[in-house]
RNA sequence: CGGGGCGUGGCUCAGUUUGGUAGAGCACUGCGUUCGGGACGCAGGGGUCGGAGGUUCGAAUCCUCUCGCCCCGACCA
C-alpha cells in the first residue's frame, strides 16, 4: 500500500476526549474515528488490525472444532420474552420497534437466536456435541461508554456456544475452548491471566475471563503469588482462618456514645481514638428478597456479589435515604446491627472484632462494646467481603493474594440448561428419553484485544505492535521522493517485499523526512526502511525494529532476505 | 440516575466576567526557499460561535428552553 493513496489521516493532537492511551493512539494513528459516543469508524488502517485479531481468532476456532455462522443483529422480543430475559436484562439492551410495532431489540448477545436455531434443527445426540460461532457487530447501551474500543456501546465480539448431551461432553469442551483462548492470545502476543468469574447476565453456573494485564483495565483481578489461583475480585475468595486471632480482650457492657456527623469509618476511628478493625460497619440494602443488613469489619468491604449469591436475590441496591431511616430510624451513617429488624448477613471478618464499635440505630450516636450472639442475632455468617492485597491464597498453603489490573478480553461460560430449558431446546438421548441441551458459551472482545495491545505495547512516541497484529509489517520510507535514485531504489524493494509476501506500507508522499518518522512512530508498524541517499551511496538502506533503539545497515540485495528473518524472528519473541 | 464541566474553522484552544459585528497555533491551497526526526517566507480559502426562542439599536457574550459531548460519583454508613 502506498500512503499517499491511503485513507489514513494521522494527527498532531488527539481530541480532547480520549483519556486512555490506546484510545489517543488509535485515533492519532487513523485507526478510528467517532460517530456517537461509543460508536466508532473503523479507517482502513484500524480494520486492517480488527481483521488480523478476528483471522486469528477464526483460525483457532476452527482449529478448534467449531464451525462459523452469522445471526442477525437486530433480534425479536419474543425470543428474549421466552428466556425470561426481555425482563431481567435491564436498559443495556436497546428495545426498538418496526413499523408495526412489533419488539426487537438490538443483539447484545445471542444464546436466544442461537438456541432457537439449533432446538429448530437438532433432534438426536448423534448430532452432538457441535460448537457454533460468529463474527459479528454486538450493541449494549452502556450507562457510560469510555475508553475508545475499549468500552464502546457497538463493538465486533467473537461468540461461540455449544451444545451437548452430557455434562461430561459440555465440561470437555469448555477446556478446549480455554485451550484455545490461551492460544489465541499468545498468538495476539498479550501477556494475559485467566481468572475465575462471575457469570453476571448472561447466566451459567462458573466461568473464566481472561484478562490482559494493564493498568488502565477497567477489573481487578486477585492473584495468588505462589500457585495458579486466580480470580477477579468480584468472586476472588481467601482463607477463613487468615483473618488473625480473635482478641483476648474481656467483654465489656454495652455504651452509646454521641458521635455528632461521624459517618465513616474513619471519622468514627478517629473520633473515638480506635481503628477500623474495632468497627462492624452496617449496610442496608434493597433486593427482591427484601430489605437485609450485611456486616463486614470496618476495613473491608462488602462484596456486593457475594451477598447477592448468598441472598439467591436476583438483584441488589444500596437501600436509599428513605428506607435507612425507616429500618434504623436515623439518618445513613449511623445503622448498626443492635435491634435491627431485618435480617443480618455478616461477614466472617466480624467474628474477630471484640467490643466493636457500631452504628447506634440513632443520629449522631455510636454504640461501643458491641458483641455478635451477647447484642445481636446474625442470621448467616459467610464470605460477604472483597479480598485485599495480602489475604491468604484460598487454594494453596503459604500463598497470598496480590491483586492486579486487567482488560477483560475473553470470556468463557458453563451454561448449563438455563437456556434450553426455558426455550424448549431438546433432544433424544440413547434412552429415547427427552433431555434439555447443555450448553456453553464463549466469546472474545475484537477491538477489545486490539485496544489491550496498545495499551501492553507502546512508547512515548506511538503503538508498538506485535508482528501478528500489525496493520503492516514493514514500513518503507524513501526519505526524499524527489530524488530519483531514493524512489527507484525503494519502488524496487517495496515490489520485491510484496513478492515475497510481505504487507509493506510506502510512505511515498512528499513529505519531509520528520513527518514520516514520526508518523510511522505513531502507526508502529513493527519492521522500518529507511531509504536516503546517504546509505544508498554505499548500497545500504537502513532497518529499524519499532521496537528496539537501534537501527543496522543492510544491503540492498539483501534487504528480502533480512526482513524475513526479522520478522520471524520476532513473531518467535512475542 | 446524581454532581460538575464543555459545545467557537478539520484538530487544540483564546474571546463570554464588563454585549459593539470573530481570533491564534496546527492542518489545508498556491508560489518560492528548504529537505534523514513534526522547516521558513509570502499570498490565500474555510466558521449558521451546538440548536430554538427571548432581552437589546446591537448577542459568541445576558435570559429561557433544548440537543450533544465529557468528567466524577453511584461498594458510602
Amino acid at each position: 500500500m502506498r500512503f499517499s493513496k491511503m485513507f489514513l489521516p494521522t494527527l498532531k493532537d488527539a481530541p480532547s476526549d480520549a483519556e486512555v492511551i490506546s484510545h489517543r493512539l488509535m485515533v492519532r494513528a487513523g485507526m478510528i474515528r467517532k460517530v456517537a459516543s461509543g460508536i466508532y469508524n473503523y479507517l482502513p488502517l484500524g480494520l486492517r488490525v480488527i481483521r488480523k485479531v478476528e483471522n486469528i481468532v477464526r483460525e483457532e476456532m476452527n482449529r478448534a472444532g467449531a464451525q462459523e455462522v452469522s445471526m442477525p443483529m437486530v433480534i425479536p422480543s419474543e425470543l428474549w420474552q421466552e428466556s425470561g430475559r426481555w425482563d431481567v436484562y435491564g436498559k443495556e439492551l436497546l428495545r426498538i420497534k418496526d413499523r408495526h410495532q412489533r419488539g426487537f431489540c438490538l443483539g447484545p448477545t445471542h444464546e436466544e437466536v442461537i438456541t432457537d436455531m439449533v432446538r429448530r434443527e437438532i433432534r438426536s445426540y448423534r448430532e452432538l456435541p457441535i460448537n457454533l460461532y460468529q463474527i459479528q457487530t454486538k450493541f449494549r447501551d452502556e450507562i457510560r461508554p469510555r475508553f475508545g474500543l475499549m468500552r464502546g456501546r457497538e463493538f465486533i465480539m467473537k461468540d461461540a456456544y455449544s451444545f451437548h448431551a452430557t455434562e461430561e461432553d459440555a465440561e470437555k469442551e469448555y477446556q478446549n475452548m480455554y485451550d484455545t483462548y490461551c492460544r489465541i492470545f499468545e498468538r495476539c502476543g498479550l501477556k494475559f491471566r485467566a481468572v475465575e468469574a462471575e457469570t453476571g447476565p448472561i447466566g451459567g453456573r462458573f466461568s473464566h475471563e481472561f484478562m490482559v494485564l494493564a493498568a488502565t483495565g477497567e477489573d481487578s483481578i486477585a492473584s495468588c503469588s505462589k500457585c495458579n489461583y486466580a480470580a477477579n475480585v468480584e468472586r476472588a475468595e481467601t482463607k477463613i482462618e487468615g483473618l488473625g486471632v480473635k482478641g483476648q480482650e474481656e467483654k465489656r457492657p454495652l455504651e452509646k456514645i454521641s458521635t455528632p456527623g461521624m459517618k465513616t469509618v474513619d471519622e468514627v476511628s478517629k473520633f473515638l481514638k480506635t481503628i477500623p478493625q474495632k468497627l462492624i460497619k452496617t449496610l442496608i440494602y434493597n433486593s427482591d428478597k427484601g430489605v437485609v443488613a450485611a456486616l463486614v469489619r470496618g476495613d473491608y468491604e462488602i462484596n456486593e456479589t457475594k451477598l447477592k449469591r448468598t441472598l439467591d436475590a436476583e438483584w441488589l441496591n444500596l437501600a436509599d435515604e428513605e428506607t435507612v431511616r425507616k429500618i434504623t430510624n436515623a439518618p445513613s451513617g449511623f445503622a448498626g446491627p443492635v435491634g435491627l429488624p431485618t435480617k443480618i448477613f455478616a461477614d466472617y471478618s466480624i467474628q474477630t472484632v471484640v467490643n466493636a464499635v457500631t452504628g447506634a440505630n440513632e443520629a449522631d450516636a455510636h454504640l461501643v462494646n458491641v458483641n455478635p450472639d451477647l447484642n445481636f442475632t446474625v442470621s448467616s455468617f459467610g464470605d460477604l467481603r472483597m479480598v485485599v492485597a495480602g489475604d491468604l491464597c484460598p487454594r494453596c498453603t503459604d500463598g497470598k493474594l496480590e491483586i492486579f489490573r486487567g482488560i477483560e478480553v475473553g470470556h468463557v461460560f458453563k451454561l448449563g440448561t438455563k437456556y434450553s430449558e426455558a426455550m424448549n431446546a431438546s433432544f433424544l438421548n440413547e434412552k429415547g428419553e427427552e433431555k434439555p441441551l447443555i450448553m456453553g458459551c464463549y466469546g472474545i472482545g475484537i477491538g477489545r484485544t486490539a485496544a489491550a495491545s496498545i495499551e501492553q505495547n507502546h512508547d512515548e512516541h506511538g503503538i508498538l505492535w506485535p508482528m501478528a497484529l500489525a496493520p503492516f509489517q514493514v514500513h518503507l520510507i524513501p526519505v526524499n521522493v524527489k530524488d530519483k535514485a531514493t524512489l527507484d531504489a525503494a519502488e524496487n524493494i517495496y515490489t520485491n517485499l510484496l513478492n515475497a509476501g510481505l504487507d509493506v506500507l510506502m510512505d511515498d508522499r512528499d513529505e519531509r523526512a520528520g513527518i514520516k518518522f514520526n508518523d510511522a512512530d505513531i502507526i508502529g508498524i513493527p519492521i522500518r526502511l529507511t531509504i536516503g541517499n546517504k546509505t544508498l551511496k554505499e548500497n545500504r538502506v537502513e532497518l529499524k525494529m519499532r521496537n528496539r533503539q537501534e537501527a543496522s545497515l543492510v544491503k540492498l540485495d539483501d534487504v528480502a532476505k533480512r526482513v524475513r528473518i526479522e520478522a520471524r524472528q520476532f513473531w518467535n519473541i512475542s
